[in-house]
DNA sequence: AAGAGCGTCAACCGCCAACTC
DNA sequence: TGAGTTGGCGGTTGACGCTCT
């Protein structure tokens, strides 16, 4: 949280930098009740929740002379873009998070064949990703593809390779130990089922989502839904990657077993 | 072991079109 | 009708974490 002490506020006063919780807190009850418009009066809004929405904009300035000085506004100290830009790539519920699936890299490559950089146009083809994301993800798939040379195609494909491999043994000692957990739980559940009093809704502590089940329980939130988790895709992704035709045969038969997870991945979705 | 390099992604900037008064 | 405001868009930057050398 200290980093945006260094961001600083902007000349106009306005704060600048990562997103607290409390913000997108505050952005969040924001658009529900106005919805997504005027963005530049979301820094005179003060929601019902004032203590807390007090709290938002309490910030620490450097003056130079080791004093930090300690200031309290009312509403989101965050100029209407910069909301604006929140909500729209990170805190709209209809947001799909997750990695790209090779679907969806078919439709970027085909749109992008046809409307060039026009990133909210391609965007527009695919519901729950936002330009920003899709620009991301040219850049760092796509763009230099042609000036890359083989053996750089390579080396990167053989780090991202190991990575995913390890994620996937990660994910699997973790879904193993899930299912001790929850036979171990399943086992006590009779026993205890009688003494517990009716389920209480976990409070969702207010983080920003950075993963699939985290945007998934803003959406509960937003549509008083139970979140379901989805089987993740991310393994599936693998199969578009390895579409370049000049992959060496060296990367092929370290590619076997993960093609397999691949196919078990994709007939389990 | 440590620094360099790379990948990823959130966020900012500048430009421009649409809108409002 | 023109000036000011607002919102949308594409380009760019910077931080962070991971991997490589």
């Amino acid at each position: 949280m200290d980093q945006q002490f260094s961001w600083g506020d902007g000349a106009e006063g306005w704060r600048k930098g990562p997103w607290t919780t409390e913000e997108d807190k505050f952005l969040i009850e924001y658009v529900g009740l106005h919805g997504e418009r005027r963005w530049s009066s979301v820094s005179r809004f003060s929601g019902k929740n004032q203590v807390n929405s007090r709290s938002l904009n309490v910030g620490l300035s450097y003056t130079g002379d080791n004093l930090l000085t300690y200031h309290v506004n009312s509403g989101l100290n965050r100029n209407g873009k910069s909301c604006r830009l929140r909500w729209v790539n990170y805190l709209r519920p209809d947001l799909k998070k997750g990695k790209i699936t090779p679907q969806e890299e078919n439709v970027i490559l085909e749109q992008h064949s046809k409307f060039g950089n026009r990133w909210s146009t391609i965007a527009r083809s695919l519901p729950g990703r936002t330009d920003n994301e899709i620009k991301n993800y040219w850049r760092t798939h796509f763009k230099d593809n042609g000036k890359a040379s083989l053996a750089q195609s390579e080396k990167s494909a053989i780090r991202l390779l190991k990575r995913q491999q390890f994620r996937w043994q990660q994910q699997q000692q973790q879904q193993q130990q899930n299912q001790v957990d929850a036979e171990k739980f399943m086992s006590l559940s009779d026993e205890t089922a009688k003494r517990v009093a009716p389920p209480v809704r976990e409070e969702i502590s207010f983080s920003s989502p950075k993963s699939t089940e985290e945007q998934h329980l803003l959406n509960s939130m937003f549509h008083g839904v139970d979140y379901v988790p989805e089987p993740s895709t991310e393994n599936i992704l693998w199969g578009g990657l390895w579409n370049f035709d000049d992959v060496h045969a060296e990367l092929d038969s370290m590619c076997a077993p993960s093609r397999a997870i691949v196919q078990t991945q994709t007939t389990f979705c």
